[in-house]
Order: structure tokens, then sequence, then C-alpha cells
DNA sequence: GTATCTTGTAAGCAAACGCTTACTTGCATA
DNA sequence: TATGCAAGTAAGCGTTTGCTTACAAGATAC
């Protein structure tokens, strides 16, 4: 009865120590991602990761680029060439909110702890990220405006910034509370107040 | 030219210990406060901190006692008995994101990190302070609602939730790029959508 | 004035963390 | 089959962190 050693290549590797890092981030939040950590959930020491990465900074950095990834991938897979952009932008709160309630809103997670990451780099990385997703937010928003469902005096850029808030009270609301109760019903609420703010007179 | 110590009563250096976080935290952000950091700050060694306090966690319980106490003493400052709900609550907002361009916004940034404390206790502190103070807005959605300036089929829930999400995507996007150009235009905005989704038809 | 309590310091401990080193072993290939 | 690289381990290094201990000295009471 030897013990094998499961040796893989480091483009498998990579992946599943970026992956370990992201699980780390939603079931125990960033402080507890550490190499030892990681190490555990890949199941190997922590000498091997460091094989595949330089530093635990290049692991984050490049875990952020995968977050910014799947977060564009899921805007774009929502967003409905044609359909009425708030219709679009109802189904990016309403893909948003879900994330949220299955735990796995890392995007959000991130960006709420970003804060205090100071020094490394990586701050200003979260921020691009941001940077990327509010322009998205906004270009739904022009839609709306060239669409006129959307009042034409509405500033893109606030309107962006509130639906940014929308998610992110909601996130931390539910990190604090351990659940939500009738996330749904506040969803459809909130936008609801979202849309009366922003929306043409119907 | 002797090295005078400078002793001062337990009552004193507690404040001053408490002070020292805070002002930490608005600088540096949450992970740079150390005890060390702290001590340094008062002008003592560490060693003398634990003359006044048991635990850092003791620490901290206090400081989020004290944030939530003049958070919630800004609130009634700036609410006005008799004037309209949604005056106070724009006086509201508006005093938030002062506090925000002042780096001063201490609630929020322990809002927005607290979601990765994890089973210190402090967890559950914070989302008794964030109880509160979104009680204290559903009582100004109240108010608007019985004089009849907000809708009344708006959930108050769902509207606080809202404006929390204002003042925290304001408060990310300032500290991540460590300024917002043009932030009161922002707020106006802002708030003009935030009003447009729970006002009254005027 | 002396005893006592309080506030301070200096030194250090144990644990956690990021990371390195010395060495081993699986695997492709010449 | 031997050679060399890639992927692994175990051990430990240096620093930081929260906290403790042994001892010194200012304040206060009798």
């Amino acid at each position: 009865m030897t013990i094998r050693i499961e040796r893989q290549s480091t483009s498998i590797r990579r992946r599943q120590i970026i992956d370990a890092a992201r699980d780390l981030i939603t079931s125990k939040g960033m402080e507890s991602v550490t190499i030892d950590a990681i190490a555990e959930a890949v199941g190997v020491t922590e000498g091997a990761i460091y094989r595949h990465f330089h530093s635990k900074r290049e692991i984050l950095t490049l875990l952020i680029d995968d977050i910014e990834e799947s977060l564009m991938s899921t805007l774009r897979s929502v967003r409905e060439e044609g359909a009425p952009a708030m219709e679009n932008l109802a189904r990016v709160l309403e893909a948003h909110l879900s994330d949220v309630e299955g735990r796995g809103a890392v995007s959000f997670i991130i960006i709420a702890e970003a804060t205090g990451f100071d020094g490394t780099g990586l701050q200003s990385r979260v921020a691009l990220m941001l940077t990327h997703y509010l322009a998205f937010l906004q270009e739904v928003l022009e839609d709306g405006k060239r669409e006129g469902s959307i009042k034409p005096d509405v500033d893109v850029q606030a309107a962006a910034t509130a639906f940014l808030g929308l998610v992110q009270s909601t996130a931390t609301l539910w990190a604090l509370n351990s659940y939500l109760p009738r996330l749904a019903e506040r969803r459809a609420e909130m936008w609801r107040i979202f849309m009366g703010g922003v929306a043409a007179t119907a």
C-alpha cells in the first residue's frame, strides 16, 4: 500500500490553486486565504505551491483576473442584444443577487475588502475591475436613453454607482446575517425603487 | 535632563487607545490596526496597552460601540424634528458623503471589512450596528409615508437598503480611487435617482 | 517616610505567515 | 536504460502579531 503522490502538470495545478483561493474567499473570507490553507485544499504542501507561483501576490493577481473574467462574462451572457435596456439591467441585478444567495459573489467580496489591501498593487487591480464593471452598466444605461426608456437627464455614472450600491448593500447584509429573508422580494422592491428613479414616465 | 514618563489614568488611556485605533482605520485601513501601531500612536509601549485592555478584541469591541455612538448621534443631530422626511434623508446622505470625503467614514469602512472578521464576535456586533442604522432610516421613511411625501407602496426595508447602498458604493469608489471628482454633484444626481424611486409624484 | 497600588518599560514567547532550501521521486525522451 | 527536468516533500528561516512576565518608578494614603 504505497502512498501515491499525485503529480500534476503546472497548468492544472495553477487552475486548482486559483480555484482553491476563490473557494476560500467565498467560504471564509479574504483573511483566511493563506498559502497553507490553499495547499491543504489542493492536497499538496506549501512548498509545492511555489513550484507554480512566485508569490501569494501573483496568485491573488491572477485570481482577480479570473474573477473579472467571470463577472464580465456573466454580464455579457445576461445582456440580450435587442432586448429593452431595463430588462437587461433587471437580469443583471437578478444574476448578482443569486450569486450572493449562493455564497458565490466573490467579485463583490473582493470589492468590499479591497479597501484594506494597501500597497500591494492589488487595490488598483480591483479598481480597474470596478471601472470595467461600471462602464458596462453605463453602456446599458445609455442604451436605455437611446430607446427612450430612461430619462435623458439621468446621470449614467451616478445611476451606475447607485446600481452597484444595491448589490453591495445586499451582499453586506447577507454576509453579516448569514442569510436574508425573502431576498427575491427584496430584490424586486429595490428594483422598483431604482427603476422609478431612472425610468422615463411609463 | 531626565526622561519623564507620562503617566496617565486608565480612563484617559482608554480614550486615547480607542481614538488611536479609529485614526489608524481611517488613515491606513483595518489591517494596519495592530497593538504595536496603537501603542506607538499613543506614545507608550505594547505592554502598557494591556494595563488598560485585556485584549485587542476588547479594544475593537469598544471602538465599535464608540463608532455606533457617533454614527447615531450624527443621524440624530442631522434629523430635524418637523422638517420634511425627504429633507432629513437628504441631509443624512450629505453628512455621510462629507465624512467619506474627509476620510472620516470609519463606520462604513468597518461595515465593509466586517465580512472578513470571522468568529471573533465582532461580526455580529457590526451587524447590530447596521440593524440600528437601518432602523433609523426606516423610521424616517415611515415619517415620509405619513406625510405623504413618500409613496405608500414603497417597501421601507428595501428603500433603506438602497440608501445604504448609495453610501457604500460611493465610499468604495472613493477608497479605491483615493478621490472622486465632483463628489457633490454625484451625490445630487444619486439623490435625484433615489428620490425619484421613493417620492410621491410631485 | 514608608507602604501600597497603579502605570510604565524591556524582553521575550508561541503561533501564524510568506517564503526558501536541500533533497526525493515520477516521468518523458534520447 | 540512463539522463535530466518537473513536481513533490520536510524542515526551517525571518518577520509579524497578540500577549505575558519580571521588574522599575510615579502617585497616594496612612
